[in-house]
DNA sequence: AATTATTTTTAAGTAAGCTTAAATATTTTA
DNA sequence: TAAAATATTTAAGCTTACTTAAAAATAATT
């Protein structure tokens, strides 16, 4: 299966799970950067090879086939992030860059030794769980966004969810970092901004942020 | 630059450097397994992007450009072997087909990295040299090939030219890897077979496999 | 509910990287 | 050196993964 194909699905996968957006080709479109005419072509061309169930109209449902193919690409791409993020200094959004070309062209086998030398990490730098070989995730996800935590609480950075560089760079300057702990000060519901101290810091983010910074409760 | 591209200029300076054989189309189309028709094709294409020479039925030669182009890519492929063969307990020959993949996904600041990380290593597992990131070797190669070894001599291997799974098998079946000694025992010219003794095995190679096996004398 | 805006789909077309088949050169060998 | 064998090139065609533009359907807004 090509890389295309590999994308294609992963980007399903991806909006499907962490998103509240829909996913239908123009949405996967967007994370693709191709056109809508071309998501909706290749929606009909994984259909015939039963990666998903397409429906003139519809959103885009990855078939088990289709979910495992996606699981096996996060798989590479999550044990590539662990590994270079232990053996090289590298920024985040690197090592991600990195993965998300290497995810592609890494066979079974050297996922299985990448795996085995970082002795079957759960979580990837972000915080994000890495499937296993059989494409299963056996960590129950119990965090929640930052936009929904409780003023006054103490949480742990359980996640990172983003590929965006002047994120990671934010994130890189202000200590937020995946296990790092940070209090909630205050929630300004009318604005969807977050007040937080983290380390010595005190900080506002807006909705942009505390959608994608999971956490979860000391 | 695509991977087809990568490959193609590879393949002409690895036939260039290492074997007697010409650069003609159908001899590059041979080692990529693509027709002579794709062969001429791609030349005609690389050579208005002056990454080589191309006249009707001459061999291809590779310009300054695409000299660089395919050292830079030997230099990741080569890294890459270096890297897996130190981090991961896998075969030579699985080694190699993944850095055949990985070589053309890997930033130069990722060789860097794991350049830095290795030492600036000058030699990969097969004994070939690795070009520096400005496409420089600079390590002079003194061996000969085992068909040319004298009798009765003493030599450590210096380098493995193959990528044949069969051929490494059978290296590591007779202790037959760089950096071990072995001594020439007979040159049988007329059958142009060599026999060697290494550690306590006595071997008769042919002509297949001498030309490709290097030594240095001791 | 009707109109407007947005999405999705269809249709036609492009570039890369191949293929096979036939024509043309070159090389080998008898 | 002429014929036979082999290689290279040209030509036509295919698939993948896109594109833009227009048509059709859905969703949003007033």
């Amino acid at each position: 299966m090509s890389v295309a194909i590999e994308n294609f699905v992963k980007a399903i996968y991806n909006n499907d799970k962490h998103d509240i957006k829909d996913t239908k080709p123009g949405n996967i479109a967007k994370k693709l950067g191709i056109s809508n005419a071309a998501a909706t072509d290749m929606a009909k061309k994984l259909a015939a090879k039963d990666l998903l169930n397409y429906e003139k109209y519809q959103a885009l449902q990855l078939t088990e086939k289709g979910t495992k193919m996606a699981l096996n690409v996060v798989r590479k791409h999550r044990l590539w992030e662990a590994f270079l993020f232990k053996m090289f200094d590298m920024s985040l959004h690197d090592i991600h860059r990195e993965a998300e070309l290497l995810e592609h062209q890494t066979s079974d086998l050297l996922a299985k030794k990448i795996s085995e030398y970082l002795g079957h990490p759960k979580f990837d730098p972000h915080g994000d769980p890495i499937p296993n070989a059989n494409g299963e995730i056996t960590t129950e996800d119990t965090s929640i966004s930052l936009s929904e935590a409780i003023e006054g609480k103490t949480y742990t950075i359980s996640r990172l969810m983003s590929d965006d560089k002047e994120f990671f760079d934010f994130c890189a300057q202000n200590q937020i970092k995946y296990r790092n702990t940070l209090t909630v000060s205050k929630q300004f519901i009318s604005n969807k901004m977050t007040q937080i101290s983290i380390g010595s810091n005190t900080i506002v983010l807006n909705e942009d942020f505390t959608k994608i910074i999971y956490v979860d409760e000391n």
